[in-house]
DNA sequence: CATGAATGAGCTTTCATTCAT
DNA sequence: AATGAATGAAAGCTCATTCAT
């Protein structure tokens, strides 16, 4: 159950139930005609939930787009915690794990970052916090990870923290600027071509 | 005169005027409230041309948005021309130079490049390829750039097609995750430590 | 329910009845004004149906004028109905009491009459076709009674199908003509000159 | 030149020129596309004359729907006078002549005549009158012949003037009833038919 | 007389949201 | 909890008409 979004029902388990509904169905439809191009009356088509029992479990539409992008993070962070990048000694070996990891997700969820990156603005300033701030802690993961490169005297760079923020920004390539490569390359080779460039970046 | 955009009127130097005065109010409309919370009721008053009068140079809202996206690249394009970029021999004094001054464009145009990252869908798909293309110029540019580098053996890079592209992609960095880094950094660390992230990247 | 409109509401019942109210009150208001110089709210209005609740029970406004055509059609098609004229065998009373009849009905529908006349133009072809198609089946009616009486030596006529024609529109010479004669006629005479032309006209 | 119609131009020839003008190119418009949905734009653009001397010529749009009838009407009576139908001496001989020239004229102007019995009611009543006027001629015409073939006995009519109505109203059938009798006849046949049908209403 | 840019009221239609049942 | 009819503000866009040049 997600307590930034007030609800008229009482039933913890359904509102967790259909809050998952609501967001994979619409997510799904914003990425196909955005957000602003998506009708209340089309989730509430697409999920079955009557358009009076829609707003029993949001407030207003707005809602539907954050609970999109929280159920994402959510898949998101499970996705990643399932590998055990934390417990690689390596930090060489780490960071390429972590990375393709990562470029994996991406490539799966590629429409879901794009659409975040576009329709984020429609969140109030106090909501698109709360995601951003989600999103934080990859960067910090990427940071931990070069930090102990750098220790190790393995890593060469200035800045973990910049560099950090800068390979999670290069991790989404394929998403936002994937028309122009993919009809020359295929997708292993974009993101093999990512990794060898951001590794090469650090060493 | 923008020749893409039917019109009532018939002087072109009028069309001109003030399809560049639409162009730049409605730009700040759209990066403040977006594209669709953005009115022609607002365009109208914030350019003060009367709505059926906006409407007998433009046809449609998204025509709007076209002339919004084609007046920046219209600066964006002379700008860079206004440098000799392409009289520098040696190809990383070349590439170095060229950064900066992308660099510099994208922090002050940031708003706007955000804007075309998360607006452009709303244009049609003809339209668009109309702009991707303009787009494509910047990534020739520096492809040319590396590959003058690679055969003097000053560049160290596999692909510098694929490298061109994440380069004109790192360059965009400020305008998409810079609220991540305003806080830590004055904008001229931002810029020097993508410079140093790049020129890294292919030496 | 007309099933030729689609519809937001899903009570059958409720879109029957509403576009029967829809249908009356719009008609009056497209013979006062003309369809082109009615507007949507003056129908919500008119209605005491708010102006987004019309449209739950129509998609255009060329619908509501089908629904006045359509209620035209079901009142005018029951009014003959209840009359047995096609159980009368000898076919110059059955002509007769068919004419008189039907000269009547134009009588008391002949503002609904002329809008047919004068607005049948802005439906689409194919909902256009199937308002004609449903007056062909008057005109048929005429043609089995010319017909018989033609077998039967008591009409002479050349051409059933095309005296019928004729007869159906003659019938409607009160509507669209009346402004010339009501000066100097009764209603009731000038009903009574057009059934004797036209028996005079067969015999 | 068109008294009733208010002008900023005082050369009356000019004034007639362009009345005529206007007027043969409106109605093509209005026949194609109906009064309402042809803008003072499209009359300007396919007369050839611009917005604003358009308006020097008449006050209101209107008025270009009076041009159009007027027009019409001098064509049509210019088309009947030209024939000598009144210096016939047979009674039978003149309607059969009459009637055969009228449905001639009726079958070029069909679109015309079809015009006037849908738009007429976007004229103000004033001017309606002065147009059902002019009709009024056309009926009064053969009401003089119908009389005179009363007179010789030739003719079997109780009211020659209510006769005459049908008449006139019964010439303009293909006009309106046309398209249910097209696929079935040729325009010859049609015409044959009616002026069948008519003369032997009155003998 | 001619030009055409400018005006703005008013049109149809959409859609987030509410609320009686 | 669920249903879906009802609300009405507001959007994009049109077009008859005016008026400065």
């Amino acid at each position: 159950m997600n307590k930034s979004i007030k609800t008229q029902i009482k039933d913890p388990e359904l509102i967790r139930q259909k809050h998952l509904q609501i967001a994979k169905i619409a997510s799904k439809l914003f990425i196909k005609k955005g957000y602003a191009n998506t009708t209340m009356r089309e989730i509430s088509k697409a999920t079955g939930i009557t358009i009076g029992n829609l707003y029993d479990y949001i407030t207003k539409k707005e809602d539907v787009l954050y609970l999109v992008f929280d159920a994402f993070y959510s898949t998101w962070t499970k996705n990643l915690d399932k590998h055990g990048v934390f417990t690689i000694e390596d930090p060489l070996e780490q960071l390429r794990t972590a990375l393709r990891k990562m470029l994996e997700l991406v490539h799966d969820y590629r429409d879901m970052a794009l659409l975040m990156y576009r329709e984020s603005k429609h969140l109030p300033k106090n909501i698109l916090k709360e995601i951003l701030h989600k999103e934080t802690g990859f960067v910090e993961c990427f940071e931990m990870i070069l930090k102990r490169g750098v220790e190790k005297k393995l890593f060469h760079i200035k800045d973990p923290f910049f560099a950090a923020n800068m390979i999670a920004y290069q991790i989404a390539f394929e998403a936002l600027r994937g028309w122009n490569l993919r009809r020359k390359y295929t997708d292993q080779e974009i993101r093999d071509n990512i990794e060898e460039i951001v590794l090469k970046s650090v060493l």
